[in-house]
DNA sequence: TTGGGG
């Protein structure tokens, strides 16, 4: 179907036959990513499109402009686009389609079936005829029941991850903001828990270079803490430094709901995990009633729900013997470091399973004040989070057996830590989960919150067997 | 021109 310009409306698969043609096509958007720098002088973003007539795979569309703003502000994948005057090309033996800044336009439609044909972006010199309106009508009736073919894809369970993957995500958007200046963040959940990192860092350098609790430069505020899962690793995104920011806000539209991300980079920073959003990471189409979503959905709100009835699928790691929790702890609820952290009760007594990442001071002669009172700073953590624990006094008495000599007290140390080999000037340990007694306090009561802390009490680490 | 897979 030609149009006022000219150029024919084609089916995507008619695209196969118009190389170095001009072509129109209106298609759902299967895949997007942000707009990025490019190595010429445009900003660039991809898009990957499907119709009734080609929808395994899809097909590639790279659109250029000078800003990022001209390119589309993709609502959601599964949106419909409608191409003007796009470029037909091959590259490596398969077909895409190039946006041209200077001929093409675009508009964008809403992909959910509905009477409205009003775009919510067009570009300039946009035209669109009575027959391409009725395309559009006949592409989201198709898409109601179309559901994408994700056979070449593999969805990573957060349990399943490793260091330096690109993986595909299937994960529900928490949370989306600027956490500190220029630090965009994205908090995404699966319900599973990611495996524990080899720590690698010097414990001597705990003192001027402590290994951090978060990947974010500022902790995030307590009331949006409350707000996230307690169950389930939570895992921090970040952006890749040639993502274009002025899209960002379109994560809004995403906020709280399940989505597939494809691409994206995972790293291990401090022994935290890290998500890594880089221009080859993409939105893909996720509709509501995706098979593998509401699978994830159900495993995820059986965690939820069956997390206190018993040790549910793992929420909480088989701890060693490295450590015994004394009897006065035995009431106390067996809890994730979240649970604590976000516990309604300012002062409360839990029982964790985690791991202790660092210890300040590690320096054997070094645990007691010279008043010969330990006072020592535990980092812990498990799959949900990492906090500080303090040892005091009594608490560590019980912690080491008393007052054991340098020697003994040494091994005690490496044991909790997962230390093997060179002490304090090892660079790399392997903390096993130990069973801990934590305890909530505050330091001033007119900011009980504001002054929360936690201590490890009733915990002994083992006699040598 | 740029990018396309990753």
């Amino acid at each position: 179907m030609a149009s006022r310009s000219g150029i024919k409306r084609v089916p995507i698969k008619d695209v196969l036959s118009l190389l170095s043609q001009r072509v129109s096509v209106v298609a759902v958007i299967l895949e997007y990513s942000f707009p990025k720098t490019t190595r010429g002088t445009d900003y660039c973003c991809v898009l990957r499109i499907v119709d009734q007539s080609h929808h395994e795979t899809g097909m590639a569309v790279n659109l250029f402009a000078l800003t990022a703003d001209k390119l589309p502000h993709v609502a959601e994948a599964g949106d419909v686009i409608h191409l003007c005057n796009v470029s037909v090309r091959t590259f490596d033996g398969e077909y895409n389609l190039v946006y041209s800044k200077a001929f093409s336009s675009f508009a964008l439609y809403q992909g959910k079936d509905s009477d409205d044909l009003v775009p919510y972006q067009v570009s300039s010199k946009y035209q669109r005829t009575n027959a391409d309106g009725i395309c559009i009508h006949e592409l989201r009736k198709w898409r109601v029941n179309f559901q994408p073919n994700d056979g070449r894809h593999e969805f990573r369970l957060f349990k399943e991850i490793k260091e330096g993957d690109h993986v595909n995500l299937a994960c529900k958007i928490l949370h989306f903001g600027e956490v500190a200046k220029d630090e965009w963040f994205i908090y995404v959940w699966d319900g599973t828990n990611a495996p524990p990192n080899t720590i690698r860092s010097k414990l001597e350098d705990e003192m001027n270079c402590p290994l951090p609790l978060q990947l974010e430069s500022l902790a995030l505020p307590r009331d949006l803490y409350c707000t996230f899962p307690t169950v389930g690793s939570i895992l921090r995104i970040t952006f890749d430094g040639s993502i274009d920011k002025s899209h960002f806000h379109l994560l809004d539209n995403v906020k709280l709901k399940w989505i597939k991300l494809v691409n994206m980079r995972l790293e291990v920073h401090a022994g935290l995990w890290r998500g890594l959003f880089t221009p080859f990471t993409k939105f893909r189409y996720t509709p509501a009633e995706d098979n593998l979503i509401l699978t994830r959905k159900r495993f995820s709100d059986e965690r939820i729900s069956r997390r206190f009835e018993i040790n549910y699928l793992g929420c909480v790691p088989v701890p060693s013997t490295v450590t015994v929790v004394t009897v006065d702890c035995h009431c106390a609820p067996h809890v994730t470091l979240m649970e604590a952290l976000t516990n309604n009760q300012v002062t409360a007594k839990f029982k964790c399973v985690v791991r202790v990442v660092a210890a300040l001071p590690c320096q054997p002669e070094m645990l007691r004040s010279p008043a010969g009172i330990y006072r020592m700073q535990l980092t812990l953590e498990d799959a949900t989070a990492r906090i500080h624990a303090y040892v005091f006094a009594k608490d560590g008495e019980t912690l080491f057996g008393g007052y054991p000599d340098t020697d003994s007290l040494s091994k005690k140390l490496n044991k909790l830590l997962g230390v093997t080999e060179g002490g304090a000037t090892s660079d790399k340990r392997h903390p096993p989960w130990v069973s801990v007694c934590l305890e909530s306090y505050y330091l001033n009561k007119d900011d009980t919150w504001g002054t929360r802390h936690f201590r490890v009490s009733s915990t002994k680490v083992a006699e040598e067997a």
